[in-house]
DNA sequence: ATGAAAGCGCTAACAG
DNA sequence: CTGTTAGCGCTTTCAT
């Protein structure tokens, strides 16, 4: 019984009698033989291990970017693949130091941002990569994450088609606009694509995480814009908060206030009303990025752009808008 | 000039000319050299991997996970080591896998339970790990966590001090106790200590984390024991939700009901009025996890339980308590 | 269908 | 202080 043999049984390399077979994985049973990882990635030029890299930015959720993470992992493990996982605070030569000592074979990137100082440095390394998150320049690059921009799409159509007239988004908190991060900023092209194209008035807005700024940047909103009547939320962290803070100025939701989340269903679901909402499906992003890799890892996959397409679920969050004259003054 | 010669160059491991040592980091820096992991690893018998397991369970909260996440992530790489990432669907077969193929050198094992069924393996399997969290037997490990029997105490104690003499726990999801967690037993219990010790009425209680649940434990909590004046809460997603129902209550803060909670200082510096809390020191704890591991690796490390010191700080949310008479009713 | 043997790129004895 | 050499435990040609 030659080591090579012992080799052939556990990668299904080449055809092996299924006496040998079935003698080798008894062995490797009774033995608990487990192939030393090292001199496997050493001999074979593959380490099976894939980088996941998470940036732990200001104004991220973490929640969500935890979904991604888990998604990625439980799918890498399905194609036999493990993950090693690296903080953004290593940014660039992060990627280098993995890449370039084989440690990895392929890179998952998170967070991209517009102008993404990594983009460049991915082109130019030696294994392939796919970003969660889409650059202003996707030349040679393979992409995938929400079609954001049909998001808020059909956001504003659902909130027009009942009828209102004068709505806000709300959104990510300013950092994450200054840091240029892509789906902040499609959605809000998006939401203003969509607003023009029907006619009706579109209010744009961050906000930060914390109830205060919620408190106020809502009163503000609605103090300047007293006419809106729906509101569009792109921050998941706030949505607690802004329902305390409708409910404290006294709009009901929906009769007096429609409002749309972006956000993963569950948490559409567990609010009080359900909130009508555009999914962000992690768990199907996270997967599908790990897929395009193992596409690549073995020589099929092809650089391309993918966009998840956007799905609005009508919940109790929206209702027509109220008639103008309807609503009393506090 | 040898390979050899480059390799200690590298590692440092043995004496060299200050000259060839200029001339191999020269050449090194030139051609952008970089040892190749695996190589290294199967020659060195080290991987320079640490395996992170974070499970992600019902009722834990999320962003304290990933503090402490980042924490061993950036440790680690100051002792020159990567992390890889299990998520405990995987379980104990993957602490086999990765252990036994030596795809990694150590194990950082979080959110432990007190019966946990990982722990018997960590004691058979030859490489060193460390728990973040308690299991009810520590024969054998090393151990790091917060000591929330102490920390339960100090806000009982801070609370006594403070004139209260009814006060309540407000605690984790029922899942996280039923899992038989050990943080949240420890807190428990020192939470019944301390009360039964200063002679004080401490009545203690589960909360799910949605706003409704919040709602109604601690109104039917104030219900049935009006007298409560103290609140200690280990439960840090519903601390915005707490305040705001407190509020509704017509219960001021601190003046009507003094509140600590068991959290990370910035969660507690950013409400509104600013938490007295015991502080969860999540960076300390990983930090201090990887370099007990790290420790182990160079031969020199001990087994021990390590109970990081409770550290109570006083802010706006506790005060004396006020005089039974002075409270009215709603 | 199996075996033999040559590396993969390093590290760590062992010499000098 | 530096060079030589023998592996580390696999995979993968190349033989048979």
């Amino acid at each position: 019984m030659a080591a090579s043999t012992v080799s052939y049984v556990l990668s299904g390399k080449r055809s092996i009698s299924s006496e040998t077979r079935d003698r080798v994985q008894e062995a490797v049973q009774a033995l608990g033989y487990r192939p030393n990882a090292s001199a496997r990635a050493l001999a074979s030029n593959r380490s099976n291990v894939l980088a996941l890299v998470i940036p732990l930015r200001a104004g991220m959720h973490v929640p969500v970017l935890m979904q991604f993470a888990t998604s990625v992992v439980t799918t890498a493990r399905r194609y036999d693949h493990d993950v090693l996982l690296l903080t953004a605070d290593e940014g660039r030569s992060g990627l280098e130091r993995v890449s370039q000592s084989a440690l990895v074979d392929a890179l998952v990137v998170m967070d991209v941002e517009l102008h993404d100082e990594r983009v460049p440095l991915l082109r130019e390394l030696p294994m392939p990569s796919v970003l969660i998150g889409i650059p202003a320049d996707t030349d040679g690059l393979t992409c995938i994450d929400l079609d954001f921009f049909a998001a808020a799409e059909q956001c504003v159509d659902h909130l027009t088609d009942l009828g209102h007239h004068s709505i806000a988004l709300l959104g990510t908190p300013s950092a994450v606009y200054a840091r240029q991060t892509g789906f902040a900023h499609r959605t809000l092209a998006g939401f203003q694509a969509a607003v023009e194209r029907r006619g009706i008035v579109g209010i744009e807005t961050p906000c930060e995480a914390t109830f205060d700024a919620v408190l106020n940047t809502v009163g503000e909103l609605l103090e300047a814009h007293p006419g809106i009547t729906g509101l569009v939320v792109q921050n998941e962290p706030i949505i607690g908060p802004l329902l305390d803070v409708l409910r404290k100025l006294g709009r009901r939701v929906p009769e007096d206030m429609s409002l749309m989340a972006i956000c993963a269903d569950d948490v559409a679901e567990r609010q009080v009303p359900q909130l009508s909402s555009v999914t962000l499906p992690a768990e199907e992003i996270g997967q599908h990025a790990v897929e395009a890799l193992i596409a690549k890892l073995e020589g099929g996959g092809t650089s391309a752009v993918t966009l998840v397409p956007a799905r609005l679920t009508a919940r109790a969050s929206t209702c027509a808008a109220p008639e103008p004259q309807e609503r009393t003054t506090a």
